[in-house]
RNA sequence: CGGGAUGUGGCGCAGCUUGGUAGCGCGCAUGGUUCGGGACCAUGAGGCCGCGGGUUCAAAUCCCGCCAUCCCGACCA
């Protein structure tokens, strides 16, 4: 591609409204531009990234048996009321109406669609299994869009589903899928772990999300660092440290020594301030948490140097609904503004963390305004409950083998849900079996976000100068650059290696614009190409050009006659 | 949705406090000199100052309303 021609409008200064070093790279190296919050344009340069990641999400689909299909954006309300998604999800749901005042929404995932599909045309188990896939465009209407392709609201996105007659075969399929994305990911060239991951609101029991490993990731994920167990933090178990203990402290009964105490804590709320006014240590605090969902209230109890994690909450208490109470629930709960909750004489379920079970003689809040109980024991109230519902730390226990855990940071690129029949039975997916017995269809779901696959690359990939590209996912493989174009030889020499480049079959960006050198080296720098290949009139005096990494800056001198090869070489290594 | 901020040529910003009809850098066009890491000189094009209303002889500037965008929290590929 000759640059001259091409239309790749690159920035000097960033663009005030960019944050995150991706936006701010693919902005400025001309990838895409925005049109309106969380929507862009992806230009030419962007597009040949997006569609490198495409192609590899395609091979590899189709190599692990699934069949493209394209569905449409505009889906219909009907269908989302089979499945009660019409109701529960909520404003991320961009609705809208046709000239017959018909109910539709911009398609943010396509269970609905797809299952419509299958169940009118799959009856037998002999049409089974089926895995089929989309790469498209969605919409969802995110409360804050950010971080240009990396949370948009309009997004590109594969996403497959599977279709199997009984659970082992979705199982299977599943694990299909599992292999499918790390042969994915490994080929866009990045750096990535699976993780155990919770389902939320797309429903099912098992769960991966795929990461790629960068300092700048949203999502926290722990890592253990003998064996191969990873989880996002929100899933990540807490062993328990020894038997759940919930004896009697010793003296306890009438003659207990440590009584229940009210003190007086004015305006003291939280755990750093509590345990510097009575001078005791966070893990003698006993923090009462209200969370309120659909299903009422409930306490959910955690050491004070401990974080509940809600995830854990929900699934214990099986309902998804709960969130943080509001604090005017808080109040009418415990009788006391937030910061002063307590378990003693609450009237709600109480849920505690596993290591509560081992606290003696606490402090706990006195449910009521500027109190707090002190010399509290688990005898004092009544625990439902005792489970894993704090949040992981580093460096606790490793579920699995004892190791240690460790936390990175990462970016979610992709996720596989087995979903079991929560849509196939709502939407009345069903065939026929060996014996003629009418049965369900037991579904999977698989995404990948593109676009912010392609932001995560940068995101794990750059320097100070710009983006430098795994070799599968580069734009080009090559920078050409005719450092002087209106001298002849130059030219001659830069002509015919985009020429003999080109033929051989290497992605050339071909920089024969009339600008200074050092443009030149800039924008091939911001741009990001694995390799380039420099012809100018001093090297040519010697009848070589240079050609150096973009990754690791090295640099060589090569005959004219023998670039080609050198830039295949270093390709493939690099 | 709550909290914070910002809207001025394509990009980055100043001007606003103290109203007098818009300026700087980059980019763009033309000519010249340059030419291996974002050149220099000269000339020039380009702006409903986010939108609407109000105050005033006069509004980018003051007041009111709206819109848009960005940042921090709850969602997700």
């Amino acid at each position: 591609m000759r640059y001259s021609r091409y239309f790749l409008p690159t920035l000097r200064e960033v663009p005030a409204d960019a944050e995150v070093v991706s936006h701010k790279l693919m902005l400025r190296a001309g990838m895409i531009r925005r049109v309106a919050a969380g929507i862009y344009d992806v230009l030419p340069l962007g597009l040949r990234v997006v569609r490198k990641v495409e192609n590899i999400i395609r091979e590899e689909m189709d190599r692990a048996g699934a069949h493209e299909v394209f569905l449409p954006s505009i889906q219909p309300a009907e269908l989302w009321e089979e499945t009660d998604r019409w109701n529960f999800y909520g404003k991320e749901l961009l609705r809208i109406r046709d000239r017959h005042n018909r109910e539709f929404c911009y398609g943010p995932t396509h269970e609905e669609v797809i299952t419509d599909l299958v169940r009118r045309e799959v009856r037998s188990y002999r049409q089974l299994p089926l895995n089929l896939y989309q790469i498209q465009t969605k919409f969802r209407d995110e409360i804050r869009p950010r971080f240009g392709l990396m949370r948009g609201r309009e997004f590109t996105m594969k996403d497959a589903y599977s279709f199997d007659s009984d659970r082992k075969g979705a199982e299977d399929t599943y694990r299909a899928m599992y292999d499918a994305y790390t042969a994915i990911f490994t080929r866009c060239g990045l750096d990535f772990r699976s993780v155990e991951a919770d389902t939320g609101k797309i429903g099912g029991s098992l769960s991966h999300e795929f990461m790629v490993l960068a300092d700048t990731g949203e999502d926290r994920v722990v890592s253990c660092h003998l064996c191969d167990y990873a989880a996002n933090l929100e899933m990540a178990a807490v062993p328990p440290q020894g038997k759940v203990d919930t004896s009697e402290p010793e003296g306890s009964g009438p003659d207990r020594v440590e009584r229940p105490k009210n003190v007086a804590t004015p305006g003291k709320r939280t755990v750093e301030e509590v345990t510097a006014f009575l001078g005791v240590r966070p893990q003698d605090l006993l923090k009462t948490i209200i969370m309120s969902g659909d299903q009422g209230s409930i306490g959910v109890l955690v050491r004070g140097d401990h974080e509940v994690n809600p995830v854990k909450v929900r699934r214990l208490v099986e309902d998804e609904t709960l969130e943080l109470a509001e604090p005017e629930t808080v109040e009418g709960v415990t009788g006391a503004p937030i910061g002063f909750a307590g378990p003693m004489g609450l009237e709600i379920p109480l849920y505690a963390d596993n290591a509560v079970s081992h606290m003696r003689d606490f402090v706990t809040g006195g449910n009521a305004m500027d109190v707090h109980t002190t010399g509290m024991n688990i005898s004092d109230f009544e625990v439902k409950v005792f489970d894993d519902l704090r949040e992981a730390r580093e460096g606790d226990p490793c579920p699995r083998c004892g190791g240690t855990l460790t936390f990175l940071r990462g970016i979610e690129v992709g996720h596989i849900f087995y979903l079991g029949t929560k849509y196939s039975e709502a939407m009345g997916a069903h065939f026929l079996d060996e014996k003629g017995r009418e049965k369900v269809i037991e579904m999977g779901c698989f995404g990948i976000g593109v676009g912010r696959t392609v932001a995560a690359a940068i995101e794990q990939n750059h320097d100070e100068k710009g983006i430098v590209w795994p070799v599968p996912l580069a734009p080009f493989s090559v920078s050409l650059l005719c450092l002087d174009p209106s001298a002849p030889e130059v030219l001659n020499a830069s002509e015919k290696l985009y020429d003999d480049l080109t033929a051989s079959g290497v992605e050339v960006l071909y920089d024969d614009r009339e600008e200074r050198a050092g443009v030149k080296f800039n924008d091939a720098d911001l741009i990001g190409n694995p390799a380039r290949v420099t012809v100018g009139k001093r090297g040519l005096q010697e009848g070589m050009a240079e050609i150096r990494l973009r990754g690791t800056g090295e640099e060589r001198k090569i005959p004219l006659d023998e670039v080609v090869a050198a830039v295949r070489e270093v390709l493939g290594q690099a």
